[in-house]
DNA sequence: TATATTGTTTACCTTTTTAGTATAGTTTTA
DNA sequence: TAAAACTATACTAAAAAGGTAAACAATATA
C-alpha cells in the first residue's frame, strides 16, 4: 500500500518547478542535484508528465523542463495518475471477473473498497501544489 | 497502490467466518473452496490473523478457524495490519532520514501525505465486518 | 552550418517483492 | 495410535521496482 518511488520523485520535481518563477526552464540535472534524484531515473520519468500536460520541455542548449499549468491547477491526484495510472487499491477494482463470490456487484468487499479508494482519490484531488508550496512557507 | 493479494484473501476469509454462526470452527479447506483460496496460501496467512487475535484456530480433527471476536469489532483496518503491517503510502513516512530537502519536519510533500494517509487509516477503521455482512444482504 | 547541449526512446539489468508450493512437525480426537 | 488438521520454515518462479546505458533527435549559438 504505497506509492513508488517514481510518484515520489514525481512530487518532488513537480514542487520544484513549481517554486521557480512562472514558466522558467530548468535542466533535468539542476533539478536532479538539487532534488537527489538520481539523473537517468529523472529523465526516465519527464516523458510522463509531460503527457499529461502538467510540464513541458524544451530540448538543446539552454533547455529543460517548466511547469505546463498553474501550480494551483495541478492536484496531487493528477501526478500520481500521470506516473501510476489510475489508482486502484484492490484487484477487483479493475478486473470485475476477479471476485470469486458474487459476481456482478455482489461482493461486499469490493464495494467496500471501492468506496475507500473513492474517499482516497478526493483526497489526493483536493490537493494542488499551490498548497504544498504554502505549506512549505508556513512551517 | 494496491493491497496485496494476502489481504484481499483475508478480508474474504475473515467475512467467511463472520457469517457463520458465533463461534463455529471451520477447517481450512472448506474456506479455501467456499472462497477460491489457494489451500496452501491461506494456511499460510492464518497466522498473522492469529497474531492479531482476528481469529483463533483449533488443531487437529475437528479442528479449525473461527473468529475471536464480534464481526462488529473487527475493522477493514485491523485485517490490513495484520497481513501488511501499518499502513504507510510513502517511504518518508517510515524512514524521517529518507527526505533529502528540509530533513525534520520540513518537506511539504512528506507532511501532506501524512495527511492523506490519516484519512485513509481513518477510512479503514470506520467500517467494520458487521457493516460488510449488511451490506451484503442489502444487495 | 557544425557542434555541443539537452531531452527522447528503447532496451537492458539487478534486486526485491509477490504469490504460491513443499516438507517436516505438532496437536488433538476418536 | 492413527488420521485429521493446523504450524513453521524453507524454497521457487514470476513479476515489479528501481536504476543504467546507448543511440537518437532537436535546438541554440558560435
Amino acid at each position: 500500500m504505497k506509492f513508488n518511488q517514481a510518484t515520489d520523485y514525481a512530487f518532488r520535481a513537480v514542487l520544484y518547478l513549481a517554486n521557480q518563477t512562472r514558466g522558467k526552464v530548468v535542466d533535468a540535472q539542476t533539478i536532479s542535484q538539487s532534488q537527489v534524484i538520481p539523473m537517468r531515473f529523472l529523465l526516465k520519468i519527464m516523458p510522463s508528465l509531460i503527457k499529461s500536460r502538467i510540464v513541458g520541455s524544451q530540448r538543446g542548449v539552454g533547455g529543460g523542463y517548466y511547469l505546463a499549468k498553474a501550480p494551483g491547477e495541478i492536484t496531487l491526484l493528477d501526478v500520481v495518475e500521470a506516473i501510476e495510472g489510475p489508482v486502484t487499491i484492490n484487484k477487483c477494482l479493475i478486473d470485475p471477473s476477479y471476485c470469486s463470490k458474487d459476481g456482478a456487484p455482489g461482493c461486499p468487499v469490493h464495494r467496500t473498497l471501492g468506496e475507500i479508494q473513492e474517499k482516497l482519490v478526493q483526497e489526493l484531488r483536493n490537493r494542488n501544489f499551490d498548497d504544498l508550496m504554502h505549506k512549505a512557507r508556513q512551517e
